[in-house]
DNA sequence: TGCTTTATAGAAAAATTTTCAGCAATGACT
DNA sequence: AGTCATTGCTGAAAATTTTTCTATAAAGCA
């Protein structure tokens, strides 16, 4: 599929407030309610729109550390990369995580409330899973720019 | 504010996926369509919810390859990192970016096309940022996780 | 040309959100 | 203890939105 000039301004409403309306979105688009409709429903059948959520403000539920883990891992068989990847997905903790080329293996991105919960994440959480090398932690001291929203090229 | 058990679990639902009905929401939280409907317009009074936003599926439009650069400033001086923050902010292909400790001073997440479009924008775009000391750039090999929903604790 | 497909519009139907009135429980204050 | 205000809930009604349906025009193609 491809995407039309009127396709990709409205996936850049959408991933801005997914919840307009869709005569908001229709007289944005110069588009009947009915044409927007199908467009969205086209989008979302193709897998284009993979889900629609909530973003929560993570300070304001008493998340304020972002924290991203480097990790190493002792031997880079398929088993321990496999095993290390079930282990990481299962934590609460780690929002995101990439298999990376360079120095580290895996990237981690890392949300707790303060450094003793961090602290508590590593030694009991993380560190535990089998194979981990060394790690190699850095904190977040502000957040520049953090988006959801991919602008359509 | 303080959040119950229901509203952990109305979050929980609503980061999975926002347009479920308050129908649906009402019968999986045991409560009356127009509870569900309170609930949530408190959470977005107090700005726990903060948006409501489409996830687009970067892989279907083309953009296949993320990367971490790690960036040094040649000083650290407040004029530099306002003057590389509001640079930086600006450009399309990043969608993260943190002020982090350690050895380098940011961590921002790119997000391109392919290799050529990474060179591309580190040649024309990411270097061309006064200040810049040196950069480190690790590719993705594979995502393990990334998830947007916050475990409510 | 004639046929099929695709995108659109407007109206009607179905479903959902939002408002409203009423009720019970809670806590503050006298 | 009694009164009052607040909070959260329910079910019904009103308002709005989504979804379906019918029809039409444009585009692609044999």
């Amino acid at each position: 599929m491809t995407l039309d000039a009127i396709d990709k301004k409205l996936l850049t409403f959408l991933q801005q407030d997914c919840k307009q309306t869709n005569k908001e979105l229709s007289s944005k688009l110069n588009l009947s309610v009915t044409a927007v409709y199908e467009r969205i429903k086209k989008l979302e059948r193709e897998g284009i729109i993979k889900q629609y959520v909530s973003v929560v403000n993570k300070e304001k539920i008493g998340l304020k550390f972002v924290v991203f883990c480097q990790i190493k891992l002792a031997q880079h068989t398929k088993e321990y990369l496999t095993k290390f990847e079930s282990e990481v997905k299962k934590l609460e903790e780690v929002l995101e995580c990439f298999h990376v080329s360079g120095e580290y293996d895996y990237l981690l991105k890392v949300i707790v409330g303060d450094m003793d919960q961090f602290r508590n994440f590593m030694v009991t959480k993380l560190t535990t899973i089998q194979h981990i090398g060394s790690t190699q932690s850095s904190f977040s001291i502000s957040e520049v720019k953090n988006t959801t929203a991919i602008n359509i090229r």
